[in-house]
DNA sequence: CATTTAATTAGACATTTGTTTAATTAAATG
DNA sequence: CATTTAATTAAACAAATGTCTAATTAAATG
């Protein structure tokens, strides 16, 4: 978990992800997106392979980047045992 | 989003709200289960109270921490636009 | 095969972060 | 009311992070 964590720790990855979103895209029209150089971008791009929240594949020249199912799900998992602390508070008394 | 994601990325912090699941416990308490100075825990404890993952109650001389639902329901919210796209992937044919 | 295009790697640097010890605040108690 | 106990705030500092420019790698093209 520890690098999921730190991958979704920087507001310029999450928004990496949610343009992502839309469908896999090379780390020009990536980069496009955003007002920052080609190599703060593909530094990002790689904290996020790393973490496996993205996933990527050469293509010629190009390399296509688009998101895995699971970090996601590690994520999910993660946050269960919190879900499950709020939806099912103690009763109290016995109804 | 962006303070309740720096809250989360620290494994001492997540810790300490898994910790937490057991129920409201006082900052000497929550120290005790780390080896680590207090001092560091009242500023973890600090940051995660910012984020509102949870929050403080003072009662006498001890203050008693406890898990906060909003921000997990906020990060829930976040997650959902990526849940979504893996859930229900486009169908190429009409069925 | 020299040049262009896409992208990464390397190196430098300022900012942020996590930790510690020492000092402070504030409540409880003999 | 002086002392103990719980906890925070302050100050210092090493390590990690995010950004940039310059250099490199590798594929495409005239």
């Amino acid at each position: 978990m520890e690098i999921i964590f730190k991958a979704l720790n920087d507001e310029t990855r999450r928004a990496i992800l949610n343009f992502l979103i839309q469908g896999p895209q090379n780390a020009g029209t990536i980069a496009k997106q955003f007002n920052m150089s080609k190599p703060s971008i593909s530094h990002h791009l790689d904290l996020l392979k790393q973490s496996n929240l993205i996933q990527a594949e050469k293509k010629g020249q190009f390399i296509h980047y688009s998101l895995c199912k699971s970090s996601f799900e590690s994520i999910n998992t993660w946050f269960q045992a919190f879900t499950k602390h709020f939806e099912f508070p103690k009763p109290k008394i016995r109804l």
